[in-house]
DNA sequence: TCCTATTATGAATTTCAATTCATTTTCTGA
DNA sequence: TCAGAAAATGAATTGAAATTCATAATAGGA
């Protein structure tokens, strides 16, 4: 029994490190240009010993999306059902999402770059999934959106599913671009590139916009 | 003269019959399942003829984006040129962008899904260009915006740039769930879906959120 | 310590589609 | 109508990387 729990237990372990090089190499390559090879090596590990962890590369890549997907929404949720007044909550969300993103800067660059990869057309599976996932999340924010509706804080001539896409939309605005400064930097020395600060500190301009608009006062 | 005018023509005619195609099979597939031989099938030559026509598999692609996103960027232009004032200007952009999408359905599926598919970091050129062509869209966005910040319409405590940033991933808030909608739709019989409405029909709640945004007055 | 089972290894195999090119077909102008 | 040029064809080649598997290393228990 215990003898079991340990053999499992590194199993895991030994798993984590596929997985963690492989989101470095996927975050570096991409998906079709990162190779068994590169994941294994950076693992420390023989081709062979990833496929005793993985079915193939797609499985490897789907593990990756869905624990952090799976992550980013627990995140936000457990910071969101902290906060008092539905205001707070939004407040919540918005900083929340962009510090996840900011932690993991790495993955997050194949998540926007290779998500939907595969388009969302016909059979596969990888879209499929981390669709689903995205769709579930702004299910959530859509919830609160409707319970800020119902609250008066937020106008009510639109379907808050709508406002819920306006909004992810909005941190996609900012997280885009810093995402490439980031890896402009990165791969070129030193580079301030403008917009050099940090993610979180967006969080009032999208809040800021998304209340208010753009119109002039 | 007169001959070779005509071959030129006729040249040209079977480029876009292979370019059409393959507009087509990578709307449906993405670049990485689009094979040359569905594509060369689609337009009904042969494999080889293909490679007569286009260098290899990433010139037809690329060939694909310069071309609509060129398009796309004239006739926004075009369009924007004939507006009165400032703000007129901005809905045109709105509505232009949106219709453009909703009359190139097909292809945007591609340019959403395969959009810096081999990730941007390192060498690929591919997603360099299609990069750059959205940036430059982004930078005409931003300068009607700094425009209309000087006339007073449009607030001008943030950068116009970061403005356009906003706006621009409000008009994809919208147009991506209609291109999945669309695609499924399309792939299993009518289904009305919920927003089975037309694209251009959305630009009213955009110029609405973007100006006023969300707060309940 | 030795035996067996488990796990790891990486060279060899398989797969898959891009690309080529020898051959065939079609065009053109005399 | 015919010779030669131009264009089209698609089977064969190539290349790259995913996957396998016979072999080696290691661990655990008698």
């Amino acid at each position: 029994m215990l003898a079991l729990s340990r053999k499992e237990r590194d199993r895991r372990l030994r798993r984590e490190d596929i997985l963690r090089a492989a989101e470095h190499i996927f975050a570096i390559k991409g998906y079709h240009k990162a190779s068994i090879q590169d994941i294994a090596g950076e693992a420390q590990y023989a081709v062979g010993t990833v496929y005793l962890y993985f079915k193939d590369k797609e499985v490897l890549y789907t593990t990756l999306i869905e624990q952090k997907a799976q992550e980013l929404i627990l995140t936000v949720k457990n910071k969101v059902v902290k906060a008092k007044d539905v205001r707070e909550k939004i407040k919540v969300v918005v900083q929340e999402h962009l510090s996840y993103f900011e932690k993991n800067e790495d993955f997050f660059r194949i998540y926007f770059s290779e998500r939907s990869n595969f388009s969302w057309t016909v059979k596969d599976r990888i879209p499929q999934k981390t669709v689903e996932r995205f769709l579930n999340y702004l299910d959530y924010v859509a919830s609160i959106i409707k319970t800020a509706q119902a609250g008066g804080i937020i106008r009510n001539d639109y379907p808050a599913q709508k406002m819920a896409y306006i909004l992810a939309s909005m941190l996609n605005a900012v997280i885009f671009p810093w995402l490439r400064s980031e890896s402009i930097r990165t791969s070129s020395g030193a580079k301030p590139c403008g917009n050099g600060r940090s993610l979180k500190d967006m969080s009032g301009f999208i809040l800021d916009m998304f209340f208010n608009g753009a119109k002039a006062k």
